[in-house]
DNA sequence: CTCAAATCTTGAGTTACTGAAGCAGTCGGT
DNA sequence: ACCGACTGCTTCAGTAACTCAAGATTTGAG
């Protein structure tokens, strides 16, 4: 593929089809590696929005979920000794949520037996891998509303 | 960024953040989109599966889970109207999941509503969709595991 | 025909998730 | 200092998602 290509450029429509095809299949890779750890995904996705302190609330605000829901996974983190609640020194009401040692090996392990998703990146080009990540961060914050 | 960028090849580790991140944003947008029209994640993945007929134990290696997982969420479809059961012809202890008009109207309306991945579509150059476009087309039968 | 295997469903049990209370702590105004 | 409104976390129902084990029906091969 050179500089100048006259690729077509898809609409809205495809790419939200071919999106939503390799969204699917890249979680299910996630699910399936989280699950040999004994994690299942949304405890798996805590830990990976844990990777500084986060309040509960704000946690709660980064998986997209009630902030209730968040006592019961992070329940579960503490019980497997993943993560654990520390008290905020400003603010008695907050409890930040921080993550262990053996918490950030697991995901390390986890995100490194992705074999599926590694494959995918192994088959793409240096240009397409740049474009790819170059395209995820410009997309971030428009995607997540903090533009 | 010209065509002859001398851009840097992101690691793995990188570009797994990064998918990450830009992965679980776009499926807060699903969900609640899926959830203005009184659909949970789950169920709209799977009307989004079954956009061509598909046998009940095909759509739960699509979906990534039990069979009998499948049973659930395609009776609560059912009941909503969005899509129904029919015998297979050739084997009689097949059903095989079709969607409805309805549900192929509420899958469009989903889709077409999913505003913030549509804002990140849109703020993405000619050039960065058709290379999104063609990376995701390239990398799906990897990731998907039909090679 | 007989038996193993495949498809779907059911049942038990755990987790995920929501919405409505509830409790404790914070903050602004008086 | 006090009061009331608000915020952050948890608890409690109640539903959905999910898994595993077991059952009913059908298929297909020996």
């Amino acid at each position: 593929m050179g500089s100048t290509t006259t690729t077509t450029v898809p609409t809205n429509a495809e790419l939200m089809e071919a999106l939503a095809a390799v969204g699917g299949a890249y979680f299910q890779d996630f699910a399936a590696a989280a699950a040999r750890h004994g994690l299942s995904s949304s405890q798996a996705k805590a830990l990976g929005a844990v990777q500084e302190p986060v309040p509960m609330r704000a946690l709660a605000g980064r998986l997209g979920c009630d902030a209730s829901n968040v006592t019961g996974i992070v329940d579960r983190l503490e019980a497997l000794g993943l993560a654990r609640r520390e008290a905020s020194a400003g603010d008695r009401r907050v409890k930040i949520v921080v993550i262990s040692e053996q918490g950030r090996e697991i995901l390390a392990r986890i995100r490194g037996e992705m074999g599926r998703t590694h494959q995918a990146f192994e088959s793409l080009s240096g240009e397409q891998r740049a474009a790819l990540h170059s395209i995820c961060l410009h997309v971030l914050p428009v995607l997540s509303g903090r533009q």
